[in-house]
DNA sequence: CGATTACTTGAATATCCTCAAGGAGAGTGG
DNA sequence: CCACTCTCCTTGAGGATATTCAAGTAATCG
């Protein structure tokens, strides 16, 4: 459930390019803030994030933002859009990405039902991953909300030790439904409590201490396991 | 976007029983409040509503619950999940559901492509509602929350002028990541502000009075048109 | 009809947010 | 390479929104 967020399996793009005659793929550079796509625009392309991060959201009106999902170097995005996209896709460092033209994809599938299987199962394990989500913005305190993050973020990231986060405290507000003040007392909070340790001279490196103890503070003891 | 939870198209079971020698499909009655399935459950069936209403939900430790979605006449549900149920679903009323194995679904849908495309629509509009929500519950006041619900369950409504809400307002409040208490104050003023009114003597008959204000105050003008 | 459950409203409290200030880190240009 | 600037992060104090606790009334169900 951490492994992804989403849970989206990487080898989709990977398969594709068995049918690389049919299906069109190029990469495109992003600067840090760069918009990729944004919400309501039609959904021509499927995202893979090659190196970077990125980050979706909706805005209301009057500008309180919220953020749909984190993708990091491997993860797909954009699939869970129907016809039109329904977030804003933005790089949040500078970001190399991966496109391909849906029509081509949706062809492929057509005639290749492991492809089909492979779209249903990473479109059914977005649902998982924001059913989840639900839970945490609906009934989590801003305490579980952060560990539940660093907890998510430890299991996605793929140097062991210590994690590096792309995002600011302002995005993981705005991730997890909180002010950044409130993200920030939170952390500080964890750290006193020895949970985790800022490593190096930066904030964003992060090291977990305790997982266990993390995992049962953002209620989710399975996690624990 | 509020015709139907989850944007689930009821017309699959309909589709099915064109193929109904290789499904096996069954009805069921439950009281108030019976479990039809718990969470994480084996995944058998795919459920529809045939008359009555369904909530699903999920338990914190501590009893905080959280409910996912309601489920109305008609409404298919069950399909989201994977091998293994997410939430429980227990009857809100006195229901009738129809029971689709989950193989036989499979089976058919194997060789059927418009019903594979068809089972990939709905999870899609899960998907699309469930982020909807994610925005709600993370940014929206409890006034834009309550707006929001009331504007949803208008839509959903199949009676014209009066909507008969067959949940409580504490399954409200469980919906929208509030109590009860609050929810029944949003009502109140929205009630105050001749926004709605209840129908007859009961609480759970609303006739909504200006559905325009109700979609700016859930922050949702479009919805107005 | 009686008992139970549901809903509303008020008062006090808690959690999180807003406003504010200071300091540390990262990036830029001299 | 260092100074400068801008952005980001932390922490504190005060305030707002939603929650908790409580009581009373109304509606539903057997």
């Amino acid at each position: 459930m951490y492994s992804n967020a989403g849970g989206q399996k990487p080898r989709l793009i990977g398969e594709l390019s068995a049918a690389s005659d049919r299906i069109s793929v190029s990469d495109f550079r992003y600067g840090r803030g760069a918009e990729i796509f944004g919400e309501a625009e039609p959904a021509e392309y499927i995202y893979q994030v090659i190196e970077g991060a990125v980050r979706t959201h909706k805005l209301l009106p009057d500008g309180r933002r919220q953020i749909g999902a984190f993708h990091l170097s491997g993860d797909i995005f954009g699939l869970e859009n129907g016809a039109t996209h329904r977030f804003t896709a933005e790089a949040i460092v500078a970001t190399m990405v991966r496109l391909v033209k849906r029509k081509s994809l949706d062809n492929v599938a057509q005639n290749d039902p492991a492809i089909f299987n492979t779209i249903l199962d990473m479109t059914t394990s977005s649902l998982v991953h924001v059913q989840n989500r639900i839970l945490l913005l609906g009934r989590k305190t801003s305490l579980e909300r952060v560990a539940a993050f660093l907890l998510e973020m430890h299991f996605r990231s793929t140097t062991a030790g210590v994690m590096h986060l792309p995002m600011s405290r302002r995005d993981i507000a705005d991730y997890l439904g909180l002010t950044l003040e409130t993200v920030s007392r939170a952390i500080s909070e964890l750290r006193r409590g020895l949970i985790l340790k800022f490593e190096g001279t930066t904030q964003r490196h992060i090291v977990i201490l305790n997982v266990q103890t993390l995992a049962k503070l953002a209620d989710e003891p399975d996690a624990a396991a």
